[in-house]
DNA sequence: CTATTCTACAACCATATGGTTGTAGAACTA
DNA sequence: TAGTTCTACAACCATATGGTTGTAGAATAG
């Protein structure tokens, strides 16, 4: 799942998608590569559940999916979690995780 | 960088030198493949700068960094928050946040 | 009905990736 | 000094990846 977010033409895709429904010709005009191709990110990012597709007519809308986006913050915070248990180690966290208190 | 994290041993390597500073022959030994494979996988995440090499002796020792795993929360919330103002669109949102408030 | 659009999928190609073995040097150990 | 450990790096290999073109069918438009 991680593979399927290590493409920046996926990335895109998902950011799109997370927006509104995009059928996957409306997301092949926006970018420098044949419809084939871009067919098979989305497929790519279907098979990691990043996005669901749905039928419509002869379109086939893509939708973002949040859910396993979410579990990706899993591995992440858990990964924040074993950094901070090795600095109180040390007794000391050196520098605040920007994330917490501020919107941004 | 979410290429350097799409392989399990590079995860896992992480997740390990979070916690605390191994020398590569030591994470080599965790693995059932080659050190210059390990050494490899060390280089790929060293360049995304998940992790960092400080030598000592004729050892390297591997740290993992949290800096950069806190970008890659950057590019989830940014997605968060896209698909928080699709949901908006439609006036509800289904699902809650399960991050928010708990823990875990 | 005919033409066009959208999708699916196969075949193909160049390059990247993840693994291997082998060589060589620097740094410890005995 | 001699042997061992740790690292670096080159060469090589099989397979995965990201792209292409081409064919074909289903749905829509005229």
């Amino acid at each position: 799942m991680f593979h399927a977010l290590a493409d920046g033409t996926r990335r895109d895709i998902i950011v799109r998608t997370m927006q509104s429904e995009l059928s996957v010709s409306a997301l092949a005009r926006s970018y420098p590569m044949s419809f084939a191709a871009v067919q098979k990110h989305v497929t790519v990012l279907e098979r990691a559940e990043l996005v669901t597709k749905r039928p419509k007519g002869r379109e086939q809308l893509v939708s973002g999916n949040i859910q396993v986006v979410r579990d990706a913050f899993g591995l992440l915070d858990r990964l924040e979690v074993l950094w901070r248990s090795r600095m109180s180690q040390f007794g000391e966290v050196l520098a605040d995780d920007p994330r917490e208190g501020a919107n941004e």
